[in-house]
DNA sequence: ATTTCCCGTTAACCCCGCCTTAACCCCTGC
DNA sequence: GCAGGGGTTAAGGCGGGGTTAACGGGAAAT
C-alpha cells in the first residue's frame, strides 16, 4: 500500500487525482495549502509527496525546502502549469525528485509515483561545523569519520546548538528543544551537557560546548591542536 | 563525482550530451547499442543510466528489463523522441525511474541525473545484499548456495528490509508489510525478527538484522568472518 | 479420521542503555 | 568565608529490545 499526500489548491483537479489514485489502490491524503501540508507531513508517514507549486499560504518550493531542512527525505513530485525550465531547475534545487507538467495523464502520475515510492530522496540537508556533521534525519552525527555517541536528548541539544551556529542558546530554549512539553526537574540539563561534551571529545570533534554564565551555552571551534 | 552511462545511437546527440555532462563535472561513458550497454553495465559501476529506447541490436526497454532481472538497481532515465503515453508506461513498467522527451534542455537532463544519482531504484525483480539473494516472487531466498528457511512472515520482513538496502525501516512499515490489514498484538514482531535472524545465521548469511533504538530495523553486511 | 508438523501468537523473563535524581566538587565574587 | 553558578559522578528506575517456551490451529500426511 503506497501512501501519497497530494498538495493542490485546485479542488476539481485534486478530486480527480484522489479518485484515480484510490482506484490504483493507493491511500491518499490531501492538503490545499502549504501550511496544512507541512502539518500533515509532520504527523503522518507518506511514501510520496505530490506537490503543486502555486499554493496559498506557502508555495511548493518552500514546503519542499523546509521539509528537507527538517531532515525529511520523502520523494517529491512537483506539479506546475508552466513548462518553464527555470521552474524545474529551482524545484530540483529545493529538493524535488521529479517534475510533472499540467495537464498530465493520470496514468503517468501513477507510474511516476510508483517509480518513486519505496525510495528515499538523497536531498536531505545536514548541519556542519568544524569537523562535525549532523544528519538531520538519521538522528546521528559524525566527527570526521568517527561516530559521535548521542542519546535522543543529547542529539536534540547538539542539533539546537548547531542550528544556532555558535550563538548563545538560553537554557529555556535548550530544554524546550530536548523535552518539548514535559519539564523535568533538578539539574538534568547540566548532566546531559556533560554527556554531550564527553561524546564530542571521545569522537575527536573539533568543536566544544562552552557556557556563558547566566545566559546559556554555545558552540565554538577549538583553536588548540597538537 | 557522478558516473553516467549514456546509451544513444545518434552520434551527434550523444556527443553533445557527453560534452555537456563533462562540463558539469560528471564522468560519462557511452554505448551506441543495447548489447554493448549491457556489457559496460556489467563491468563498471555507474550512478545513473541515460537510456535511449530506439537502439540497434537490443532496445532500451529490454536493456532495462534484463538489468532489473539481474538485480541491478541503477536509476534509469529513459529517452525517446515520441511523447507517447504508452511508451512512458511501458518504460516505467520495465523498471525505469524517469522519462525525458527529445528534444530536451541539457540543464534539465543534468538536474534529473543529479536528482537520481546516489539513490537506488526500487524496481528490481531480485534483491541482492552480501551473499544473500531474494527473488521477489519466489517466496524464497538463498545465502550463497544454502537455502534460508523462511516462513511467509519472515520472508515479507526480509524482503522489506532488503528493499530498504540498509536504511532503517520503522516498526509500522514492517508490520504493515508482514500483516497487511490485521493488526496483531503484543510482541510478535520481536519474535519473528528473532526467527529471521536465526534463519540468516543458520544459512551462513553475510548480512545481519540490526536494530536502531526507537526507530526500527535495518540490514548491514557483516565485517567479521572466519 | 487421526496424527503430526509447522507456523503464528502470546506471555514471561532477562539484559542493557537511557533518563533522572541527588549528592558532591570547584571556582569566583562579594 | 560563603553563596551560587557550573561541572562531575554514581545510583536507581524504567522501558525497549532480545530470548525462550508453551499454546492453538490449520494443513499435509498416514
Amino acid at each position: 500500500m503506497i501512501r501519497v499526500l497530494l498538495v493542490e489548491d485546485d479542488i476539481g483537479l485534486a478530486g480527480n487525482v484522489l479518485d484515480y489514485l484510490e482506484l490504483e489502490d493507493m491511500q491518499c491524503d490531501h492538503a490545499s495549502n502549504g501550511v496544512a501540508a507541512l502539518q500533515l507531513i509532520d504527523q503522518h508517514q507518506y511514501d510520496v509527496l505530490v506537490l503543486d507549486i502555486n499554493l496559498p499560504r506557502l508555495d511548493g518550493f518552500s514546503v519542499c525546502e523546509r521539509m528537507r531542512n527538517e531532515g525529511n527525505d520523502i520523494p517529491v513530485i512537483m506539479l506546475t502549469a508552466r513548462d518553464q525550465l527555470e521552474d524545474k531547475l529551482t524545484g530540483f534545487q529545493k529538493g524535488a525528485d521529479d517534475y510533472l507538467i499540467k495537464p498530465f495523464a493520470m496514468a503517468e502520475l501513477v507510474a511516476r509515483v510508483t517509480a518513486l515510492s519505496g525510495r528515499r530522496s538523497a536531498q536531505v540537508n545536514q548541519l556542519v561545523m568544524g569537523n562535525v556533521t549532523l544528519k538531520i534525519n538519521g538522528q546521528e552525527a559524525q566527527a570526521g569519520s568517527n561516530n559521535i555517541k548521542l542519546s535522543p536528548i543529547t542529539y536534540a541539544l547538539l542539533k539546537k546548538l548547531m542550528q544556532a551556529k555558535g550563538d548563545v542558546v538560553s537554557r529555556e530554549r535548550l530544554i524546550e528543544a530536548a523535552w518539548k512539553d514535559s519539564v523535568p526537574e533538578s539539574n538534568v540539563l547540566k548532566v546531559h551537557m556533560h554527556h554531550l561534551r564527553k561524546g564530542l571529545e571521545q569522537a575527536n570533534a573539533s568543536i566544544s560546548v562552552l557556557s556563558k554564565p547566566n545566559s546559556g551555552f554555545y558552540l565554538a571551534e577549538d583553536v588548540d591542536h597538537g
